[in-house]
DNA sequence: TATAGTCTGGATCGAACGTTCCAACCAGAA
DNA sequence: TTCTGGTTGGAACGTTCGATCCAGACTATA
């Protein structure tokens, strides 16, 4: 409560106007619980678990978070979400042809998730379908989530001459297809589903008539 | 195991078209545990909760399922699989042109989702998810599931001329398409995402040749 | 050094988890 | 009736959950 406002009034290092406050064990507490949620989901990756991985006590979790787990998963989601943004703007900026760059981001996605063993990808599927209608603050969090990805993927077909409603449309299918495809993907181990979803996004894109 | 075995041998008296049987708890309570289950996952579906949503008690689970939660789960998703199978049947009988058949499945999909609250979709996406290299009973009838769905749809593929190859990768895209797709309508509440997906696997399957 | 405020380790809370146990129940056979 | 075996309701087990508390360890300023 005042704990967080004196905080964040006196803390002159912390960068400005960023979200709260930097600290090392709390970075190291997000991205335990970024990893952890986007592994089993928001009902098993326990506080203690999450405070373990991060080398931290429950209680700095709830020092730095004072909103509990809700809080807590939905900055991990937050911190999450920003990285797999940097994984499609990756993915998207490697080629001028869109059909390739959108098949870049499976591609991407292929090689991230099956060198860390199925647990670096979307960072919010599991943990979002898992408290529909359950959890609203993570909800949200998931659906803005994925609206900012498809507004990457938008703006990469727009750049490339496709109209703005078949481009947002077809943004739409491209993150479909990325979520779908990581799900048969981590459910089978086998890099298969994401190797042949790049191919058939880059159909899909290369069909798409430009202006 | 055996008790599930000697109970279909001597169940002879009880379901078939008779006077309605007033309590078929096992049934009841697989099938509530595989709402549940699609609903809010393995971890958060509790034996209570799945017991009382069946109008059953907890030491009725048990009896029937010795296994307890994950023999339960697993008969629960292959309860809910054969479901979907059946969705997907319907949806690729409904036109002899494959492309059209394949998008009457997302639009399916995307009509019982919404007329259920988002809450009768794939019914093993998110228990599947949230287990993965943690219960490997659980994993292993999501893996069979997900390649019995692939098959069907495979199967329509090739009966319209795609060849073999094709028509296994092409089916594996739509299914990926298919949990992708319902995973973003579901997590922002709007059937949009399926809806589109229905026409850009249409326009996918169209362009694939046939032999 | 002393002081004040920030952070942390560990014990602890009540609630809920999966599971077990047992007495009671109910049908059909003797 | 009595017996028997499958079934049920409810209490209770030990464990773990999210969360709280507090004494002490930090760190920075004086």
């Amino acid at each position: 409560m005042e704990v967080t406002e004196s905080r964040n009034i006196e803390d002159v290092t912390a960068p400005m106007g960023g979200p709260p406050v930097e600290t090392d064990t709390r970075r190291r507490i997000v991205h335990a619980a970024s990893t952890l949620l986007q592994r089993q989901g928001y009902e098993s990756a326990s506080v203690k678990l999450i405070a373990g991985a991060a080398k931290a006590s429950p209680s700095s979790v709830y020092h730095f978070f004072p909103g509990g787990k809700q809080e807590l998963a939905i900055e991990a989601m937050r911190y999450g979400a920003q990285e797999f943004s940097d994984l499609l703007t990756a993915g998207l900026s490697s080629s001028p042809d869109p059909a390739q760059a959108t098949a870049a981001c499976a591609l991407l996605l292929a090689d991230t998730l099956k060198e860390s063993d199925w647990a670096d990808g979307c960072p919010i599927a599991v943990t979002a379908l898992e408290t529909i209608g359950r959890v609203p603050g993570l909800q949200q969090a998931a659906t803005e989530a994925l609206v900012h990805w498809q507004e990457l993927v938008t703006a990469k077909l727009e750049s490339s001459g496709i109209a703005p409603a078949a481009a947002r449309s077809l943004a739409g299918t491209v993150i479909g297809m990325l979520e779908g495809a990581e799900l048969l993907s981590r459910v089978s181990g086998d890099d298969t589903p994401l190797r042949e979803a790049a191919v058939h996004l880059a159909q899909l894109v290369r069909a798409t008539p430009q202006v």
